[in-house]
DNA sequence: GAAGTTAGTGTAAATAATACACTTATTAAT
DNA sequence: ATTAATAAGTGTATTATTTACACTAACTTC
């Protein structure tokens, strides 16, 4: 992570990308390199804003730098600000390494989007190391307060995902209900009613069946449907 | 505003209070004292944050400060960073006279919440100016980019308020179902049928009836209810 | 053709939302 | 005392939404 001489030394901003690979939700991270210094963990994609960025300008800079991610709708949903929260001694060593001034208190603006997780190409030769999916059920300790700007996006998630009719950009162009459903499950935690879910799909009048089924599925293929445009 | 040299510069709390006087939706604005030179506006509560202090913190402190307002449920909701947002003409001779560095770029993280209005004594001593309530719907020209931030607390609010039951922050101890009612309405901007919305309070359960009643009205009187503990 | 697997479908009951009009209790004026 | 004015308080029928629940159909592999 290179310093430029133009970044606001108490601003940064993260991001949580949630993905859905037909089963799970997943969250990107970014594990770093190991440079030899017995450094080797995650974080969320984030870093320091420049002097004159706006924030949402920078949340998707740094995401195409992170991950070579483009076109992601980034929602804002809180700003952490303790004035501890990069004080912990398991970052210390991190800070002074990359940090000009690692004793500085940093407020970081968190958003979160949904993406395809077909759309993210891992860009493993990137200088701050290697963005990789992990089950949101199994996300590690991360660097700094990350875990709980995970736990909160994640909250945030569940409550607007109702609302929130892109929840289908987690999808792939063509699917069938029952991924539609498990998306709907990964993300509330709950389970549904298969006729029931399917009932208010229907009312909701948001897809659309295609002539198309599923292939080389070893029992009775589904239907596949698209967003009514 | 004294200048704290423990103060950065960077970043700042802003505070949306609303009140209810039984009609209509105010919001609790800073009149600033006309100090000679032409300067009489209204802003937000709000003021940059210390260095090390939390942001929550903060932002009770500057509502203490500024409106003697304590023990206020806040709720943060937007953080506010176009580079672009302290740069308009209309505040370049506020920023000369009170701030150290005029064109620094200046992030605000707002708050919002509703508080009863016979909490909030008037503090007409301070020396920030005045404090004042003023209807929602004849909020002027505000500093900086307030009057956007007065919009999108209003809309969070409304977004929020069915599932936030500390909508009785607002009310005094015993009020009628009437009050209750323009209350929601005041808020929603929409109308309710009575019978239809007494029913759902019921439903709720969430209110109990008193022996009391209004007194002095020119009127059957109504029924006071309270909060059920 | 049998076994294994997921797809796909309907109905009844309970709850919630909506639309709508008259009587009652109080005060002020005569 | 009577009346006028005002907001309080109350019920019912209709429609929409939510919930609970079990069997047959289509495809693959052996």
């Amino acid at each position: 992570m290179p310093q430029h001489l133009d970044v606001n030394p108490n601003i940064s901003v993260d991001a949580v990308i949630f993905g859905f690979d037909g089963e799970q939700l997943k969250v990107l991270l970014i594990e770093e390199k190991d440079i030899g210094q017995g450094l080797l963990r995650k974080r969320l994609p984030g870093d320091l804003i420049h002097r004159g960025e706006g924030l949402d300008d920078a949340a998707n800079r740094v995401l195409f730098e992170l991950a070579s991610l483009k076109d992601v709708t980034l929602k804002q949903f809180h700003t952490f600000g303790d004035p501890g929260r990069t004080n912990q001694a398991k970052d210390r060593k991190w800070l002074e390494l990359y940090r000009t001034n690692p004793n500085e208190r940093v407020i970081t603006v968190a958003y979160y989007a949904l993406v395809k997780m077909a759309d993210f190409v891992p860009n493993p030769a990137s200088f701050a190391g290697e963005a990789l999916w992990l089950d949101i059920q199994e996300v590690p300790e991360l660097a700094f307060d990350h875990n709980e700007i995970v736990e909160i996006a994640l909250w945030k998630l569940q409550r607007h995902f109702e609302l929130n009719k892109n929840a289908y950009e987690l999808l792939p162009p063509r699917f069938t209900l029952n991924q539609l459903q498990q998306l709907h499950e990964a993300i509330t935690q709950e389970e549904f009613d298969k006729r029931n879910f399917r009932k208010k799909v229907v009312r909701e009048n948001a897809v659309e069946a295609t002539e198309e089924k599923q292939e080389g599925v070893l029992h009775k293929p589904a239907r596949l449907y698209r967003i009514k445009s």
